[in-house]
DNA sequence: CTGGATCCTACTCGATACTG
DNA sequence: CAGTATCGAGTAGGATCCAG
């Protein structure tokens, strides 16, 4: 991408980001099905594994598992075990991880004030192209 | 997920929230390879076809067609065809897809600050991980 | 409770060739 | 210039079983 046009004011486009586009590389880590509703639960505070399980509402263990050592190893999440029994892991955004919530609670928020918009217009979209065949 | 905790004051849970959540569902929609660059490049005003193509550096004309396809029938960007010879076609955000340019670009100036931390957090962990063997 | 290992399917995406 | 049709490779991710 050009990046050139669309950065703040003050920011400059390093080569490092011509050679490596950081748009491009920020959507391949959190462009999978889990990781953007797991920062965004993790907003609040720390959570435990399983209820983090619970609130994504449809996340196996293995991809929870999966989601979670990669936003570890990027440094956007702090894992914590608490040496008890039964075992005790929670994991907690990082600076970077709690400033990375800010667009992406925007986008939860722009998913809320415009699912029925979408919805009408995907259904008027089928319904059109469909009509006469 | 449980929506309750992270909507803004004064946005109430509806049924189809819980039915079919909306973030899970805008994820759906723009977590394709192309989506979020191509609505990122359209933030300034109209675009042809072959110039976001150019721009978006590396997307093929098979996929970039799916993915604005897809922006038109989710009522995100307008198609304008103007019968000229050669062929010239327009595409341009609608008020709903500039909506979405705001956290979009939220997330794009999240990526270009902390490229660097990143990757020197993942090349940490990679480094302390395979210490040892 | 947390999470690793393996197997397997479905889907995404890119390459290529063709069209108006 | 702006698409469409077809094909094949790669991979994300779910199911299942095992373990500390």
């Amino acid at each position: 991408m050009d990046l050139a046009l669309l950065l703040p004011p003050g920011v400059t486009v390093t080569a490092a980001m011509k050679e490596r586009c950081p748009l491009r590389d920020t959507l391949d880590r959190i462009g999978d099905r889990w990781t953007v509703i797991v920062v965004v639960l993790l907003r609040n505070g720390p959570m435990r594994f399983t209820a983090l399980q619970r609130a994504a509402e449809g996340v196996s263990r293995r991809m929870l598992t999966h989601t979670l050592r990669n936003l570890e190893r990027d440094g956007l999440v702090t894992r914590t075990v608490h040496a008890s029994v039964p075992p005790k892991v929670e994991y907690e955004l990082t600076p970077a991880g709690h400033a990375l919530t800010e667009p992406l609670t925007g986008l939860l928020h722009w998913s809320v004030r415009h699912q029925e918009t979408v919805l009408a217009a995907r259904k008027a979209y089928d319904g059109g192209s469909a009509e006469g065949g």
